[in-house]
RNA sequence: GGGCGUGUAGCUCAGCGGGAGAGCACUCGCUUCACACGCGAGGGGUCACUGGUUCGAUCCCAGUCAUGCCCACCA
């Protein structure tokens, strides 16, 4: 077939990916040798509803590098593709259109209608992902794509649900939780992104009750008095006044001496109508800095993760202030009974209990309603009109935002399903530690012991509609039943409710088997966090709880590969379900992948974060058009160098697509020279010392390429294929071999034919993992004597042990001296076509075998016009010496004896400076005594090396006159 | 406050105990019959700084400076 000049990548990704598709290439074990091993990769699941970002690239295309790979080895190769449901993501996406559609909204839909629509949208625009994907070249097997929403992963997951319930590792609580008042829902920490932002911080009175006063007095370091003076109130420092309403005390830390005349006495909280405020108590706890602010802090448990556990500690009552959206809540009709019983409490001497003080409408009538952030302004107003604002201060504080909804993430007491993270947390942890599952680079280790080592409750429930609904079902009176379905429960609640002896006895043996089952229990709302799901992939995808051949063909899978954003997320909670359900027979722990591969973070070039706002996003299927993805590929690859970002400058990428035209102008030019692999060709039996050379050097390449993959290290594995085809095969191999093609028919020509065709298809074997569209193309176009059986993606990985040091040494001699011409040539400015005469002084008997079987290719990529044996150096030439022998070029009337007398005459001075060097190093005797005998050796060899070359130079500088 | 990382040619990055490398950019020369997305030849670096270990340090150790990221409850 006749190749294009260029190659043009958008002309055959498509095809090379419907090849690949209709001759199943990818399906798990295609390929495979009999009796080899499983290799098996779970992908990260993207989002469904996600698009492919330069993240995703770079994370697959090294799946990809090594699934292809071990293919070709023969590996039986699962790549496990699929998506992840997204709760949040998913469910804002799917509102968002049905705004923009004009329809009615989640809430007026209802919750089935809803999620069937989410389900229609998946099934229209799910896939854009994986679609994506398979433009980068991932060979994943496709028909086995899973969806962490499937029916059988959704099985996982209420098995597991289920099972850690009864092991009592999920429970359900009210606690303090991190409140998205946008999504309406409870996130894990993880979720949150405390950001520094500019805010302030109020100083307030809190006046004490009843008019009370005592002698504040300050001192300083010594015990000097600083400061005396009579006070009526206690002075608060808070950067959230709108919280004040919920306030439950006012903490001092015991040994401050300044407060401890009014410990124990009650201060009011200045906001709302005079005659409804609550007075609150003056405690102490050891949480107050002294140092920091007045050192009293005001106490809002249901508000503030610090005041939530100062309050449990103090048994200080929590009020929750706030509605799901954030709005100063507007509920509390009990409230003039309830206050007037709480006012004759605080009358009498007391603190308003629990009982009382849930029911008080803690919001006054001004306030409910109100966005928090409205709230705070009128609070501020409200005091300082008052007199009771000390001074409000500039100040740099933390406050958490949503990842996704980027609102102010508001600390809510809610009921919440929770995992007890610290006991799964304990396996996983000792499996890293045993070095069971090891992480490259290692040092992500210690991020991960660090979290799993101090590693809190997860959070587990979110109130949203899209995800796995929890499977737990609620009595009349609230017992709770978990089960995998409402039937089992059911049955577990008629049992529950007929050995008790409430009321739900007689009420069940009234209608037994006659009624309907949500007038006995109800399934509770809310649905699981997304990587609740996530957290079984590299078992649910496989089929567990099934015993299916996958799952013991594939698990334990070999390495994940992701980036280090996810490990807390993702491959913490991935290792802590593994490790939890997954034992071999002797009940040992499998763990779900004994390689973790932690990738970096793909920046823009000059290093920051891509991102829409700063416009510095690459997006890789524009690269992709514009470059190919072979060139987008093997860029990620060349600059996946561990530790360390990528910045990713486009000029990388159109260099390696130069590359990818480079490779395909080589072959082109086989084609031309009637490369072709001859039938019984054998490695061993290759004669020509430039064969024998290149072939010394694929199989180097070859073994540099594997070692550097299997350590992972793809940035040399990219470099290694990079040199050898470019820098040797392309830019001597097939020029040596020009003579020989051009010349006349010879065994030497059908040699090099065949090594030539030899040498590309280990070259495109070599490149597959990195550049698989066009090494496939290629493939195809250089089908060799009986064709191609297999697409290049199923053929075996290159296998060559071979080394001819007689052969390199010959070929390394004659690149030295075309390139010690070259540059003599250049620099005396030789018109490049001129072809020159020349001779060689001090020739041994290897040179002369060399002179004699390299001739022609000396001639032709020298450029000489005659290259002959001389016994003394010709009048007027150019010496240089390569290798012991005297080349001396006929330069004719170009040269310039002054200059060349110049360039000599440096020659030598260089050459004493190295000889210098080395000289010293050997005179000192420590150096002679502690170096390594090898060291020491070699450099008496380079300083003979540098003696006789220097002889050499002299002499040709003699000569001259 | 804790943890991890990075400072090497103009730019983006490899290397990491024994004479400083790549790609891009730059300079010069090439319509050499595969390739100008090319070929050939070049210029350019006290390998952040200061100490230490060593026969020998860009590489190992300590400190300093600069810079990036992650985690963390200072109201």
């Amino acid at each position: 077939m006749t190749m294009d000049k260029t190659f043009a990548p958008a002309d055959i990704e498509a095809r090379i990916n419907e090849m690949w598709n209709s001759a199943s290439a990818f399906a798990a074990g295609a390929g495979s040798k009999p009796g080899m091993d499983s290799f098996s990769i779970v992908i990260p699941p993207p989002n469904v509803t996600g698009s492919l970002h330069m993240g995703h690239a770079l994370n697959n295309t090294l799946q990809d590098i090594l699934v292809r790979w071990k293919r070709m080895q023969g590996y039986d190769v699962l790549w496990q593709p699929g998506t992840d449901h997204a709760g949040i993501a998913t469910q804002m996406v799917v509102e968002r259109q049905l705004a923009e559609e004009g329809n009615e909204g989640r809430r007026e839909m209802g919750r089935q209608k809803f999620i069937d629509r989410v389900w229609q949208w998946k099934e229209e625009s799910g896939g854009t992902i994986l679609n994506q994907l398979k433009r980068l070249g991932a060979s994943c097997d496709w028909s086995r794509e899973r969806f962490t929403m499937d029916e059988g992963l959704s099985k996982a997951v209420l098995k597991v649900f289920v099972e850690l319930y009864n092991e009592g590792l999920i429970y359900k609580g009210k606690r303090l939780v991190n409140w998205d008042p946008k999504f309406e829902t409870a996130i894990s920490d993880l979720e949150v992104e405390n950001i520094e932002v500019d805010g302030h911080m109020w100083h307030f009175k809190y006046p004490l009750a009843g008019g009370a006063t005592y002698e504040y007095v300050e001192k300083d370091e010594d015990g000097n008095v600083t400061l005396r003076e009579e006070r009526d109130y206690i002075s608060i420092a808070t950067t959230r006044p709108e919280t004040m309403l919920g306030d439950g005390a006012v903490a001092v830390h015991p040994s401050d001496e300044r407060y401890a005349p009014i410990v124990g006495k009650l201060c009011e909280i200045p906001v709302g109508p005079k005659e409804h405020r609550r007075l609150i108590p003056i405690i102490t706890d050891d949480y107050p800095d002294p140092e920091f602010g007045s050192g009293a802090v005001k106490i809002t448990g249901a508000h503030d993760f610090n005041d939530y556990q100062v309050a449990k500690r103090g048994n200080i009552p929590l009020f929750r202030l706030m509605d799901e959206r954030g709005g100063m809540r507007a509920d509390g009709e009990t409230y003039a009974v309830e206050a007037a019983k709480a006012k004759t409490l605080r009358e009498e001497g007391g603190v308003p209990d629990e009982e009382h003080v849930d029911t008080i409408n803690l919001v006054p009538d001004e306030y409910r309603g109100l966005d928090r952030f409205d709230a705070r302004k009128q609070v501020v107003t409200d005091i300082d009109a008052e007199g009771l604002m000390i001074l409000v201060e500039d100040k740099k504080v933390m406050q958490p935002f949503g990842d996704r909804s980027k609102v102010v993430i508001e600390p809510m007491l809610t009921d919440q399903w929770f995992l007890d993270a610290k006991v799964l947390a304990e396996p996983a942890l000792a499996s890293v530690k045993e070095g069971k599952t090891n992480f490259v680079p290692k040092n992500w280790e210690k991020t991960y012991f660090d979290w799993m080592e101090n590693i809190e409750p997860w959070c587990i429930s979110r109130q949203l509609w899209w995800g796995h609904q929890i499977p737990a079902w609620y009595g009349p009176d609230d017992h709770i039943f978990v089960a995998e379905d409402e039937e089992t429960a059911l049955n577990d609640a008629i049992q529950h409710y007929m050995a008790s002896e409430g009321p739900w006895k007689a009420w069940l043996e009234d209608r037994i088997d006659n009624f309907h089952p949500e007038e006995l229990i109800t399934r509770d709302p809310d649905v699981l966090d997304t990587w609740f799901s996530s957290a079984l992939w590299p078992f649910s995808t496989l089929g567990w709880p099934d015993k299916t051949p996958e799952l013991a063909r594939y698990y334990q899978t070999d390495v994940l590969v992701t980036g280090f954003d996810i490990i807390f997320f993702w491959v913490a909670r991935m290792m802590m379900m593994g490790n939890h359900f997954m034992k071999d027979e002797d009940g040992k722990i499998v763990e779900p992948f004994h390689t973790i591969y932690i990738h970096a973070l793909v920046r823009d070039e000059h290093g920051q974060k891509m991102s829409k706002t700063k416009g510095n996003v690459l997006d890789p299927l524009v690269l992709i058009d514009e470059f190919g993805a072979d060139a987008v590929r093997f860029t990620l690859a060349a600059m996946a160098a561990q530790g360390r970002d990528i910045k990713l400058a486009t000029s990388r990428i159109a260099g390696y697509r130069n590359f990818a035209t480079k490779l395909w102008n080589a072959v082109r030019f086989a084609q031309l020279n009637g490369a072709a692999l001859t039938l019984g060709f054998e490695v061993d039996e290759v004669k020509e010392p430039v064969n024998r050379w290149i072939l010394t050097e694929a199989s180097r390449a070859i073994q540099e390429v594997e070692e550097a993959l299997a350590e992972y290290r793809f940035n040399d594995a990219a470099s290694s294929a990079y040199k050898f085809t470019w820098n040797l095969f392309c830019d001597w191999y097939l020029e040596l071999l020009k003579p020989t093609l051009n010349g006349d028919d010879s065994p030497a020509m059908h040699e090099a034919r065949a090594t030539m065709a030899y040498v590309i298809d280990t070259i495109l074997a070599l490149l597959h993992p990195f550049m698989p569209f066009i090494t496939e193309e290629l493939w195809e176009a250089t089908g060799g004597f009986d064709g191609r059986p297999q697409p290049l993606a199923l053929s075996p990985w290159p296998e060559l042990d071979y080394a001819d040091a007689d052969a390199a040494a010959d070929i390394n001699w004659a690149i030295d001296l075309i390139t010690q011409t070259r540059s003599v040539r250049a620099e005396m400015n030789i018109p490049p076509g001129a072809r020159l005469s020349a001779s060689l002084v001090g020739v041994t008997d290897t040179v002369r075998d060399r002179l004699e079987s390299q001739a022609a290719v000396l001639e032709r990529v020298g450029r000489f016009e005659a290259l002959v044996e001389a016994v003394g150096a010709p009048e007027g030439t150019v010496q240089i010496v390569v290798g012991g022998t005297t080349l001396c070029l006929n330069v004719g009337e170009v040269i310039d004896l002054g200059a060349e007398r110049v360039r000599l005459a440096k020659e030598i001075d260089r050459l004493d400076g190295e000889i210098a060097r080395i000289d010293k190093k050997l005179s000192n005797d420590k150096f002679t005594a502690r170096a390594p005998e090898e060291v020491v050796q070699g450099e008496r060899d380079k300083r003979a090396g540098y003696e006789a070359e220097k002889l050499k130079v002299g002499e040709a500088l003699e000569r001259m006159g």
